[in-house]
RNA sequence: GCGGGCGUAGCUCAGGUGGUAGAGCGCCAGGUUGUGGUCUUGGAUGCCGUGGGUUCGAGUCCCAUCGCUCGCCCCA
């Protein structure tokens, strides 16, 4: 055994690991496209300037959470913490904010420098959705059903709750802000310390606290409700009706806010109690400034992100693997075409495998070992005749079939 | 960055008060030189995380260190 061991908060997707991730992955592309959702592969890194400029700069995720280094050029480039701002910055590096809307489906990779902890690792990956350059609430209530038909086709919806609230627009958060800060400031020395730094730097994350300290004067503190203007409260309703329309079940929680500052509007997250501490599965909002940060003109948009890991621990199993066929030659003699039946049956689509080497008995136990579901043995007796014994690992029982016969028989 | 728990065979884990390391599973071989899974017989495998200290003697006690893990924080 060597000592070199995966650096710490990665790991190796092996078997089950990888089929689970897998799973998910395949099941979001396909759900996504049925909802008209194209996917982009953008880099893995960027220059810096693409999230110090988004994320905002109270939050961890910027300060102190990004791979960030000089290239050999001299460049400051970022291992990607998210893909929300990436994929902004190639909608105007692209010139597409000319052919909107957008659909935007991703996949990936995404690193951040935390201690590492269940269902969170320094490289983990997200699957994501943005819809870019659309207002309606109708945009917003899509891309959560996307979401929630993710979650049901996955076999977790159950597991998971859907918490909704809203930001509002620019003059509802402000007036929000002044109200919290004003609560929050009278109750000050009674606060954790952490919720008094956050007074100072983004109050709205005290309502995000666990601090049991902090809780009664959560409870307390005033929702944004009553700080909406008109159209934000009434884009916020519109997006409720949406939701009730598509039938996607949701718990208003005015304590949900974003970790990331480009938000406003719709703000949600899909949690669990399954995961310990990591309990948000799925989360996201409209960020209506972002593309403009890019660059770009204003261009509202709306989306959201997953963990893969997250969603991994939640499946109930990891797909099976389909069975092979096992071709088991028996004799030199026979091996030549023992190949030729074994490419027969890849060929017709079927999954076949034959042991590198070894006798009948070694090789029916490796078939075995292998989950196979029959194997095919051919030997001298059985090539005079252009037959194979086929015997099936579930039942036992061992039947003779002609050659021709076999691609057919496993299709 | 801060706290708790844990590091013994490939895996899961036993190893009162210090005496020179074990089980189950898995793996290999035989029982069956054309038949797996079941059964049965036998076998291999360990810098006991690492470094130092105490001791005649350390898997066991002490210190340090590294790693894993759970929680805080943060977040998907």
């Amino acid at each position: 055994m060597t000592d070199l061991q995966p650096v710490r908060g990665t790991r190796d997707l092996i078997g089950e690991d990888q089929r689970r991730h897998r799973h998910v992955v395949d099941t979001a592309r396909g759900i996504a496209a049925c909802y008209g959702f194209d996917e982009w592969a953008t880099p893995i890194f960027e220059d810096t300037r693409v999230f110090a400029r988004s994320l905002g700069d109270t939050s961890d995720v910027v300060t102190k959470e990004m791979y960030t280094f000089a290239d050999r050029g001299g460049e400051s480039v970022t291992l990607r913490p998210e893909n929300t701002a990436g994929i902004c910055r190639a909608l105007v590096s692209n010139g597409l904010t000319q052919t909107l809307p957008q659909k935007v489906f991703y996949a990936g990779p995404m690193f951040r420098y935390e201690r590492p902890q269940k269902g969170r690792y320094r490289q983990f990956h997200q699957i994501g959705a943005e819809l870019i350059g659309s207002a309606e609430p109708l945009a917003d209530a899509e891309v959560i059903a996307l979401g929630w038909d993710l979650l049901v086709r996955l076999g977790i919806a159950g597991e998971t709750v859907l918490e909704l609230n809203t930001l509002g627009d620019g003059e509802s958060r402000d007036a929000y802000r002044a109200a919290l800060v004003a609560h929050f400031t009278a109750h000050r020395d009674a606060l954790s310390d952490d919720s008094r730094t956050r007074l100072e730097r983004n109050p709205l994350r005290i309502l995000d606290s666990k601090e049991p300290r902090d809780a009664p004067f959560i409870a307390a503190a005033p929702t944004i409700f009553a700080h909406l203007t008109p159209a934000a409260a009434a884009f916020y309703a519109t997006v409720q009706r949406h939701l009730r329309r598509f039938g996607v079940p949701f718990r208003e929680n005015p304590r949900i806010v974003r970790g990331l500052d480009y938000y406003s509007h719709t703000a949600f997250e899909f949690v669990t109690t399954a995961l310990g501490a990591q309990g948000t599965v799925m989360a996201g909002g409209r960020y209506d400034g972002l593309v403009a940060e890019m660059g770009g003109p204003p261009t509202p948009a709306v989306g959201w992100a997953a963990g893969i890991e997250r969603l991994s621990l939640l499946l109930p199993a990891a797909p099976a693997l389909t069975a092979a066929v096992a071709v088991i030659p028996v004799g030199e003699a026979a091996e030549p075409a023992a190949l030729d039946v074994l490419q027969a049956l890849r060929r017709a689509g079927i999954r076949a495998e034959m042991a590198y080497r070894g006798n009948l008995k070694r090789r029916m136990e490796q078939a075995n070992r292998r989950q196979a579901r029959a194997a095919v043995i051919l030997g001298d007796s059985e090539l005079a005749r252009g037959v194979a014994q086929v015997k099936d690992f579930a039942s036992g029982t061992q039947t003779e079939l002609p050659i021709e016969a076999l691609a057919r028989h496993f299709a």
